[in-house]
DNA sequence: TTTTAGGGCAGGTCTAGACCACGGGGGGCC
DNA sequence: GGCCCCCCGTGGTCTAGACCTGCCCTAAAA
């Protein structure tokens, strides 16, 4: 019924100064991946404990892990269980090249303005800094299959940033930023609200003035720091978010 | 510095057939909310372990609950904090009423129609169900503080909410559902866009035609049935939403 | 006065057990 | 043959320790 634990590759390495729990999380996740198709079976923890040699609390802590990202449940009596992958169309922290070319849109992005300026009053509050702090700004038409999608305004603070500004002003702005500063965007809100096209904003979008748009706020972080501030505004003919919901105070439930 | 443990009312009841740390998780939660600001220190681990008569495992059970949902937060070496509540205009699964007063704004609504009706093909593939169930309709325009804040339709399958139509409307839908019904929702979809008031709508909620609404298509669920679908057109002068991103594939990162 | 080395205490991890409630299936009873 | 109950395996919870790293503060050293 259950994969036999002795089928599963990899083993703990106890020197690594990996968290043994974290490494047995990654072992199970491969297994996962590589030998198990959805409503599969786990090993149960004791075998897994075995297997391994680690005490029933720490593949606790594997699982448990595994359990939060909704990659597995558990169910009582019977086992532990391998879930359906989620639907991949939620709202995410992730540029705009790689929202696109998961919806299998061909992304494009045309520079409208890469500059520093100093913070506004409303930049400074936004982003939590002093007024007239260096920022650099970033301002694209984004495209997807050549027609437009959203104007799409970053700014970020300067000395998070040193030198971006010498050269060409990236092509996907969030990879820059994590591969040549090490920002990997961690956490971050929205603000998502509709508006009317401005005449500006409509001629960059090819729509009528006062066409409704989707206007989305970010503030995205890195550990504690804001380290982007952007404002878009999407046309709302082609661009619709999809929102998972929770019942507020619902811990993870087990069903669903 | 760290408030003594002492100081934390309630106790725990080894009888009561509540696991000990889903008691404690309230007994803490209750001295968070009635004793603490945002950034005191709870008392350690260890302390609590000592003062409760526990295991300090089972009081970090208590603690990781708390943890995951935001309340506190461990810093290493220091000690358990409790966190700034977050910002309340989150997405969930709240009902209107609900969400207005959490915003301070009294509720208000006005029924359109509360009928039955046989599913379209349209409602039948969003819901799941074959052409012709029958269904409740329920239509509203709803109110905050008097002024016109959205034009809400719900569809519930009739079958779930038997005598529901021959009572009065309810004021709560929700409520209603939950409390004649047992249908509590437990998870949910939104579908976010923007779009252009008809002039009907436009009419009902008081602006311009053509004016930006906010349009949100909810699918909610009880277990694995969808017990509600809904659409919503909210005024974008009066609504926001609030949306909390995390890096795909990031787990519950400590930070933040 | 400034720097450095520890000590103490915080959370993080891990162990090796224990007992519980739940679920399914098989064996025994009718 | 059919029904029911009990056994056993599962996850859920809890214990009482252990040792680790990270942080702050203090006291000693430079």
């Amino acid at each position: 019924m259950a994969g036999s634990a002795a089928a599963i590759a990899g083993d703990i390495d106890r020197t690594s100064g990996t968290a043994i729990w974290v490494q047995l999380r990654e072992i199970l996740r491969t297994y996962i991946v590589e030998q198990c198709r959805p409503g599969s079976a786990l090993p149960s923890e004791r075998d897994l404990a075995e297997r391994f040699g680690l005490a029933r609390m720490t593949v606790r802590q594997a699982i448990d892990a595994l359990v939060g990202e909704e990659v597995i449940e558990r169910v009582v009596g019977l086992g532990t269980f391998v879930r359906r992958p989620k639907l991949d169309l939620q709202v995410k922290l992730t540029s705009y090249s790689e929202e696109m070319q998961r919806r299998g849109m061909v992304p494009a992005a045309k520079v409208l303005s890469f500059e520093q300026i100093g913070a506004s009053a409303f930049l400074a509050r936004e982003l939590q800094l002093d007024e007239g702090t260096p920022l650099v700004r970033f301002r694209r038409l984004l495209l997807a299959d050549g027609e437009p999608m959203s104007v799409d305004e970053n700014f970020i603070p300067a000395h998070r940033v040193p030198g971006l500004l010498d050269g060409e002003p990236p092509t996907s702005l969030y990879n820059v930023l994590s591969e040549q500063y090490g920002l990997v965007m961690e956490w971050g809100e929205d603000m998502i609200e509709a508006t009317a096209a401005s005449p500006s904003t409509a001629r960059l979008l090819n729509v009528e003035v006062g066409a409704p748009l989707l206007k989305i706020q970010r503030h995205a972080f890195v550990a504690r720091t804001m380290v982007d501030y952007s404002v878009s505004y999407y046309r709302a003919d082609r661009y619709k978010l999809w929102v998972p919901l929770q019942r507020p105070g619902a811990r993870r439930s087990r069903s669903h």
